[in-house]
DNA sequence: AATGAAACTCATGAAGT
DNA sequence: ACTTCATGAGTTTCATT
């Protein structure tokens, strides 16, 4: 049930999915509407869930943490009770960005962020002492980003 | 030379990372300063760059697009113009999310975001079809989401 | 459902400690 | 460098079309 966008709800997304701190009068004045047009909508788009957050994305390498980390983490489908606090031990350590169940062998993808090499290791040590259905994992180090962000592709033109 | 950050600086933007509509008197009750102090340092930590961007993040299933995809891509590492010109097309296509350069057989790793598998299929085929230099690619479906975002840890004290 | 105006909240800038 | 106070910009609500 994914609710009825037009276009003036799209072109809104696309210019606050960039830029949060837009004012709704530049909103408007940019997609064609008043200011209160582009305000009841904002209101509506984060009501409805479609707007589900405004953030601050903070540099990670302004705040000491250059390293960028892509990680297979293979689990042992079996014990699904150890599979709730692992997602759970995901869930609470602030160094996993991001991190999906994805299709294989029982495989979780995770994107992490560290100061250095040790502190990714420490990590990584933890999440195996204290995982006991991880059978192991595999790295990859981020060498570059090209891209970082969750912006979706608001036109229906859009692949 | 990361910049130097204090506690209230960590304060803040442990909050604005969850929550960039928080008013600065709101973040001065909660670290214990005054709005206008939390004001100037906001304006501080945007004018260095250590907040890069205030975004909206949209749910991508509410707009329609509940797949996620990650992909490994198989790059020719020989021919360095094609890699530039690989890295623009991947800048340009909205549907790609996130991509890094990883260590390995010349890989790249993508975060793409589809409607449905046709809409997926499309786009990799295009990707072949107009990126020479790629060899090959593997695919994986994230079945579930258990965290999203650029969350960077604050605390001097997290791993 | 959009507009325009009023009331209000918040951010910005200045002066003082 | 933080606090308080004054000003201005932006958001929210309401009455109207």
């Amino acid at each position: 049930m994914p609710m009825e966008l037009d276009k003036f709800d799209r072109g809104i997304l696309a210019i606050l999915q960039r830029d949060a701190r837009r004012s709704a009068e530049l909103i408007g004045t940019a997609i064609g509407l008043s200011a209160s047009a582009v305000q009841r909508r904002i209101a509506r788009l984060r009501e409805e869930g479609v707007i589900a957050a405004e953030v601050a994305i903070v540099d990670s390498r302004a705040i000491g943490r250059p390293l960028t980390l892509i990680v297979d983490v293979e689990v042992e489908r079996e014990r699904s009770e150890l599979l709730v606090s692992l997602k759970q031990w995901i869930a609470a350590e602030p160094a996993i960005q991001e991190a999906w169940y994805v299709t294989g062998e029982g495989d979780y993808v995770l994107i992490v962020t560290a100061r250095d090499v040790d502190g990714y290791d420490a990590l990584m040590r933890k999440l195996i002492a204290e995982n006991a259905n991880v059978r192991r994992f595999q790295t990859r180090v981020a060498l570059g980003t090209l891209k970082r962000g969750q912006l979706v592709p608001v036109e229906p033109t859009s692949e």
